[in-house]
DNA sequence: CAATCTAATGCTACAATGTTGCATCAAAAA
DNA sequence: TTTTTGATGCAACATTGTAGCATTAGATTG
């Protein structure tokens, strides 16, 4: 599923995984190279369940916790970040662009996930005294057109 | 820890739980009752875990199935509604005032959650088309005034 | 009030999603 | 090549939530 961009420009091309981990000062392996090849290559935030399953089907063996510990120090590193995306498990997404953070779209009838590429997530709101914003999460909910259309065939 | 609400009016005291239960045609039952009671009781939103050391805090025996089936049939009756909140557990608030939505911030130092009452989720944003939002969730990260003083203590 | 009906409970077992500990391996440096 | 230690891979465990089903008790009826 593409993201969503009706008029912005391309982002720019993302550095290669190896370059990635070196910069971060991480060692190169198999997994780490393979996970952040597969969410380069998805425009979409993908789950831990979703990228075993990439990594299976390019036949790379990867064991489960090594998997979660890969995702962990990409977003550590800020490489990549978690989303908490209404299903139970994380999705996770490279952090393209640098600072851009964008919304995203979760279908509740399908569960998949779309990026709001033009979207912001507001960064700032009235807080008490001391309060401080690192991040902001925005999730709108509800019908993607797909399911939307079958619920219409369904209510006729 | 109360909501923020630096202008706007109190809002309206909400009904009882046995109103609440009544009033969606279900049966009024003590794990009902109580959960609703602690969940009005509180100024912002409650996971399972706390809302049953509360009702444990005041030696009311419950079963943690029958609190999960209590937690789900609040909202799917729209009596109560469910925030991912960064954490993993979902976390539940008594629905005030018909459909007003307000963010949430998460301290994520000591994993508080505050109502932003006064931030409004917002309600729609630029779409492929034939997608429809239902609902918005939108939650701010960062660090509380408490745990934020402390981490500048430990930095000087 | 007693009898009835069935929603809701309270068990047990299970599922999904992560996490911890630790011996071993291999990526990078010397 | 050898050394160092970050990262892996395995087993066990923890957390959060669900499913199945016999039993209980809230509401209704007589």
């Amino acid at each position: 599923m593409p993201a969503y961009r009706p008029s912005t420009p391309p982002p720019p091309p993302p550095a290669s995984a190896r370059e990635l981990i070196t910069a971060h000062g991480g060692r190169v392996t198999r997994t780490r190279v393979a996970v952040i090849d597969v969410l380069l290559g998805s425009q979409h935030p993908l789950s831990h369940d979703e990228i075993a399953a990439a990594l299976d089907g390019e036949h790379i063996a990867h064991d489960r916790v090594t998997l979660y510990r890969a995702l962990e120090w990409l977003v550590e590193q800020g490489i990549a970040q978690r989303i908490a995306s209404g299903e139970r498990a994380w999705r996770f997404e490279i952090r393209r662009g640098g600072e851009h953070r964008h919304a995203h779209f979760h279908c509740e009838r399908c569960g998949q996930i779309l990026c709001l590429e033009d979207v912001p997530t507001p960064a700032s709101a009235p807080l008490p005294p001391g309060f401080a914003v690192e991040r902001a999460e925005l999730v709108l909910h509800g019908a993607c057109a797909a399911c939307g259309r079958h619920a219409q065939k369904g209510e006729q």
